[in-house]
DNA sequence: GACCGGCGATTGTCCGTACATTAGTCTCGT
DNA sequence: ACGAGACTAATGTACGGACAATCGCCGGTC
């Protein structure tokens, strides 16, 4: 008993389960425990303190670090979370994404920017109701043509900073990582098909025979919700895709077929 | 020369590129060429074949078996495809499981059930113009609502033994597998939002003033379209709802906010 | 012909070792 | 004080061996 702990931590040798599985479940619990906050053990540290061998270790890193629980890159410590945080698109910022990469300046009108309370939205966030929110409303632009009708919600506790960013041309994400050090981690996404009332018809130049894609989205931070988005997209110029393989989904957006709905839809 | 071929192939030893990765890249080059259609080698093979190690054999394999292209298992001989195939769900197939599991009987209304040329939905399908379709058409009802229209069109050449199905309580899919031996591997789904002709909105019962959710799909076996289904769903009842956490997304669908659209769009 | 057992093939698990590669740190010299 | 380089720590890559568990097949027996 020199150095660290060398008592083999409760790794059955002969159970029905393999030892890197054994291994697994005992660092998932340690890890739910809060133990590794700060500092994630390398694997000869855990070698020598379950007593087996690296490659036992590095199968049951495997699922951890393919999960994303832990990091690990040579020369580098071990640590907690993922190597890159991607911000999560979902269907929104892929269609915006999708815009962009086609070559269409984007451009918003900033219809509203300013602090409000609305209980619903609050509730939605898991917020008290009276909770002070920073309310940014816009209508995007692909080109000339209006796009989209954005409206965002963020507690104004950590969003207080965005009351002085001009939203004409930059991304809400780009100013919340830049003023507020926040990304997004998570989210949830819910579309719906809506009919515009006159007021959203005139903002997106639509006409009265139109139907809209309403997304309502709800931006987490580490399983806590920071932003709540109302977004009316011309339904009749873009479209969600979803494309799989039975093990994966990947969602974009983009041009709805330009050619109507669908053909065959004036069958019946 | 006696057994197997044992001209260790091109790997170079000393590149940027690990061994393993080499050896994937080749094999993927060998998958495509349908080298191993009837037979995918061993583990063992494979050192003998490329002159390394088994944990390098291990290691490139891997991916190739977590991905899903290839399938291994203690005692069995390795094969393509993944191990259990999973029927991909996508927003629709969720959408109708949805229903199920909330307890409420679904029914559906054959409309039409026969073999179709439709240059359209041929041509979707990367099919010839005149290639004859099976095409069946439903109202699907969930109790006494009903809930979507549901148009499918599927290659007659695979799907003919359908023609003879009753559809009115059996999912399509479970019906491809008995009868056809098809179990879709993939697909593509895309969600507009459309207003209803005026048939539609008879048959769906919507008040004038609904959207509905268009959902287009197309299944696919082993990359082949091999189904084309354009579903419209009425979308003041239901909604596509999808969950991310910066690495998977989920895909799942069901009612929307019963309370009407959302209580904050009548702000504006 | 049907059932049962043995046997080989194949992958899963587990151990050991060695070296390469990289990031961060620490020291040393200027 | 500051920069360059050496050093350490950590993972990545790659090799080797051994045994266990399982499936499928073949054959023998009843």
């Amino acid at each position: 008993m020199t150095s660290t702990r060398q008592a083999p931590r409760l790794l059955t040798r002969s159970a029905g389960t393999p030892l890197w599985a054994q291994l697994l479940a005992d660092l998932r619990e340690r890890l739910v425990t809060g133990e590794f906050v700060d500092a994630f053990p390398g694997e000869l540290a855990l070698v020598q303190e379950y007593g087996v061998s690296r490659h036992t270790v590095r199968e049951a890193l495997r699922h951890l670090r393919t999960e994303g629980t832990v990091t690990a890159a040579r020369g580098r410590k071990p640590r907690l979370g993922p190597a890159e945080i991607e911000q999560p698109l979902g269907a929104l910022g892929s269609l915006f994404a999708a815009v962009e990469s086609a070559g269409i300046e984007q451009r918003s009108v900033v219809r509203a920017l300013d602090i409000r309370q609305d209980g619903t939205v609050a509730t939605r966030m898991l917020l008290e109701e009276s909770t002070p929110l920073v309310y940014l409303e816009r209508v995007r632009l692909a080109g000339d043509e209006p796009l989209a009708l954005d409206r965002v919600w963020l507690p104004a506790d950590i969003a207080r900073p965005l009351l002085d960013v001009d939203f004409t041309h930059t991304a809400l994400y780009t100013e919340l990582l830049v003023h507020c050090g926040l990304r997004l981690t998570g989210g949830r996404e819910q579309v719906r098909a809506v009919l515009p009332t006159r007021g959203e018809r005139a903002l997106l130049h639509v006409p009265p025979t139109a139907a809209l894609l309403a997304v309502e989205r709800t931006g987490c931070l580490h399983g806590r919700p920071v932003e709540h988005r109302h977004t009316l997209v011309r339904g009749d110029r873009f479209a969600v895709t979803a494309q799989y393989n039975g093990r994966e989904i990947a969602l974009s957006a983009g041009h709805a077929g330009a050619r109507g709905p669908a053909p065959e839809r004036s069958r019946s």
